[in-house]
DNA sequence: ACCTGTCAAGTCTGG
DNA sequence: CCAGACTTGACAGGT
């Protein structure tokens, strides 16, 4: 099984490289000339994204391949302080260099809009700003000129008290999304709301690829392991939305004892080490994001890590290999 | 240079 | 019905 990593959106190893830089709304109103507060508006992006740019080129010199862009690339968008307002005239540019830059190197990239868009909300209004998080992000990967590999990640979102009910508006909500966005969304389990197997079922009647978070998957599970459910969750990415992608899992490891819901620095190698062994020999390839503090350096140690356990073997700075 | 309160957005809990 | 917690990086305003 061939392995790859990444990281998310930013890193502690390059300097000065933000990718989310922005503006308060406050501020914004604050400013006398609407049209020198816009321009602003559109440096600040163009700076997030030239950033990203730098992060994907540090990537390339270490050998990471995988990576989630920030989602307030484009800072204030979907405000209504900020309606009306067509940013991509003067992002077009910076969008596509970027994009070609990924598809050059053969980076797998995605989205993780974030826990205000909410698909299983019972709110008309939450539901219709959630529809136009996700459209947005769709826009940005069609301006980088990514096809529909590219993907945005999320969650099912809130049960409001009653799951099956929320599951049932997830799925009839999922139907009013456009092909373009339907096309390009994962979905993740998560550590409150709907576990991993409920996140699978939904996963396979909807025709989704399912993103497996094992930390999620530790602190909220009905007792499978998430061996037994991986046969399932990995077939998922073989539908037609999988577009030939590795099956993608996110790691992290406990803040503490006291939350371990929480985030630590970096990631412990032995439980991940556990769990890519029993899936090794089922799985050819598999990609790994890393939910960890300490970002790109969190990365690095666990690869160096992974790589004098039993059964691994480092096939580059960010790829190891078992098994087989 | 460094510290603290605040920030677009949602949901859940507890009062 | 409403306030506060949750969680995160970065701003804004202060020292």
């Amino acid at each position: 099984m061939q392995v790859r990593f990444g990281y998310v959106a930013m890193s502690v190893i390059v300097q000065n490289a933000s990718p989310s830089k922005t503006m308060t709304a406050t501020n914004f109103s604050k400013l006398q000339d609407r049209e020198a507060a816009i321009r602003k508006l559109e440096r600040i992006a163009e700076e997030n994204i030239h950033n990203t740019l730098r992060l994907l080129r540090h990537n390339r010199a270490h050998g990471i391949e995988v990576f989630r862009f920030s989602s307030r690339l484009i800072p204030l968008i979907g405000h209504e302080l900020l309606a009306g307002w067509d940013p991509y005239p003067v992002l077009a540019g910076p969008f596509a260099e970027l994009g070609a830059y990924v598809r050059e190197h053969g980076m797998r990239v995605s989205f993780h809009p974030d826990h205000f868009t909410v698909l299983s909300t019972p709110r008309k209004e939450v539901l219709d700003s959630s529809i136009a998080d996700l459209n947005r992000h769709v826009r940005m990967l069609e301006a980088m000129g990514l096809d529909t590999r590219a993907k945005s990640n999320i969650h099912i979102g809130g049960t409001y008290g009653n799951k099956p009910s929320a599951r049932e508006r997830f799925v009839r909500h999922f139907g009013l999304l456009g092909d373009e966005v339907r096309q390009r969304l994962t979905l993740e389990n998560d550590d409150k709301t709907f576990n991993a197997a409920e996140t699978l079922s939904v996963c396979e009647e909807v025709g989704v690829p399912m993103v497996l978070d094992v930390h999620h998957h530790a602190v909220n599970n009905d007792g499978e392991s998430a061996e037994s459910l991986w046969p399932r969750i990995a077939a998922t990415w073989d539908g037609p939305n999988g577009s030939g992608l590795a099956p993608k899992i996110h790691v992290s490891s406990p803040k503490s004892e006291a939350d371990p819901r929480g985030h630590a620095d970096y990631v412990e190698a032995g439980p991940l080490h556990h769990f890519l062994q029993s899936i090794a020999a089922s799985t050819p390839r598999l990609d790994v994001m890393i939910e960890a503090k300490r970002k790109d350096d969190a990365l690095m140690k666990l690869v160096e890590e992974l790589s004098g356990l039993d059964g691994v073997k480092r096939s580059g700075e960010a790829a190891v290999e078992l098994g087989g």
